[in-house]
DNA sequence: TCAAGCGGAATGAACATTCCGTCCAAAATA
DNA sequence: TATTTTGGACGGAATGTTCATTCCGCTTGA
C-alpha cells in the first residue's frame, strides 16, 4: 500500500510540475491539475494539505535534483577554473534539459515563497558554511584565481548570465548548443577571475 | 479638463505601480487599487478598459523611463569600455533607486505578457537595427574590444548579473553602494571584453 | 438643465477547499 | 473456506469566497 500511495503522490506532483511550468501557479486550477493527473480533486487533498503545500513539496524535490546535477563529475583536484566551468556547464545542461523544472523554479523564486526562502538560506549559511557549491569553490580557492569580491557580487556574476540566457532559450529565442554553452561558461569565468596577463589561462 | 483627466489617470497608474510592485498583479485587487488611488472602482474603468490594459500602459511608461535613464550621459566619443561602464552604471542606479519600477518590470517579464513582448522585440530588431543601446554599442564597436559572440550571449553576460544582484538588493540581502556597483560593472565588462594582455585596461 | 465624471453596490464567474457517498481489499468472524 | 465487517482511498458535486467588471444613480461645473 505504501508504494501505491507514493506512486499516486508522484503522479500528482509530476502533473503539477508540468501544469505550473506551463500555466503558472495562478492559472493552474486544482481541477485542471486533478484532470491532468487523472485523479479526483478530492484525492489531491489527501496528499497535500493545500495548494501551497503542494508547491513547497515540489520545490523541495526539484531543488534537490538540481543540486545533485550541479555537482556531478566535479573533480576537486582540478583547478578552480576547471571546477567552475564544470559546475556552470552542469547547471546549464540540467536546466536546458528540464524546462519544466526551470520554469517552476523561476516562478517559485519570483513569488512570495521564494523571497523568504532565499533570505532564509542566506542567513543560515554564512561564509565558509555555504551549502552552495559555487560559494564553497570560491571560498576554498587557495590559488587566488578568483577576485576578492562580496559573495553576492560573485554569485551574481556567475549565475546571472546563465539564468538570463536560459530564459531566452526557453522562449525559443536562442538555440543552446554546446558551443554556446562553452562560451557562456568561459564568459562567466572571465567575469570573476583575476585577469593577470595573457588570455584566460 | 484634459489636464485633470491626465492627472487622475496618472494617480491611478502611480497607485497601480506601487500596488503591483508590492503585492504582485494577482494579489492586487482592483478594489484595493481604487482605494489606494482614492478613487471609485468604477472610475478606474473610465481610464482603462480592463486590468490588462492598465498593466500594458504601465509597462509602456516604465519601460520608456528606463530607456531614457540608461542612455543618460553616455558620450559616444568615449571608448567602448567607458560607454559600457556608463550604461551599466546608469541601469543599476535607475533600478536601485526605483524599486517599484524594478519589481513591476520583473513581474511583467515573467508573466505571459512579457514573453510575447520579448519575442516581438527580438524579431523586430535584428542585427544593426537594434533599439537596445547595449546591442548598438556592441555592434558599432570598431575597436574590436568586445568578444565576437551571438547577441543573446553578450546580452546575457552584460545584463544577467545586474538583474541578479538587484534582486538580492531588493530583498535586502545586499547594500548596493557605489563601490559594489563599480565592481559589478567592471565584472560585466570583463565577461564580454576580449582579454588580451595585462589587467583590464 | 444636463452631460460628463464619478463612486460603489450588484453581478457573475472562477477557484480553492470541503463534504459525503461509493468502492474495495483485507481483516475478522463463523 | 465462505461470509461479513471495516476503514481507508477515491471521485466529484456542493460550498463559500474572492475578485474583475458592470450598472446605475448621484454630483457638479457649465
Amino acid at each position: 500500500m505504501l508504494p501505491v500511495k507514493k506512486t499516486k503522490q508522484k503522479i500528482i506532483m509530476q502533473a503539477a510540475l508540468e501544469l505550473f511550468a506551463e500555466q503558472g501557479f495562478h492559472d493552474a486550477p486544482m481541477s485542471q491539475l486533478a484532470e491532468q493527473a487523472q485523479v479526483g480533486v478530492g484525492s489531491v487533498y489527501r496528499y497535500f494539505k493545500d495548494k501551497n503545500e503542494l508547491i513547497e513539496k515540489l520545490y523541495f524535490e526539484v531543488d534537490e535534483a538540481l543540486q545533485m546535477a550541479i555537482i556531478k563529475n566535479v573533480d576537486q583536484t582540478l583547478s578552480t577554473r576547471q571546477q567552475f566551468l564544470q559546475l556552470i556547464t552542469n547547471l546549464i545542461h540540467f536546466l536546458r534539459d528540464h524546462p519544466h523544472e526551470f520554469k517552476f523554479l523561476e516562478q517559485y523564486y519570483h513569488s512570495p515563497f521564494g523571497i523568504d526562502k532565499k533570505r532564509e538560506k542566506l542567513l543560515l549559511e554564512n561564509g565558509a558554511n555555504q551549502k552552495n557549491p559555487f560559494m564553497q569553490l570560491f571560498f576554498s580557492d587557495k590559488t587566488k584565481a578568483v577576485k576578492t569580491l562580496p559573495g553576492p557580487v560573485l554569485h551574481a556574476l556567475a549565475f546571472g548570465p546563465v539564468l538570463f540566457l536560459l530564459r531566452d532559450a526557453m522562449a525559443g529565442l536562442v538555440e543552446l548548443d554546446d558551443a554556446l554553452i562553452e562560451h557562456m561558461a568561459k564568459g562567466c569565468w572571465d567575469a570573476i577571475r583575476i585577469s593577470t596577463a595573457g588570455p584566460a589561462q
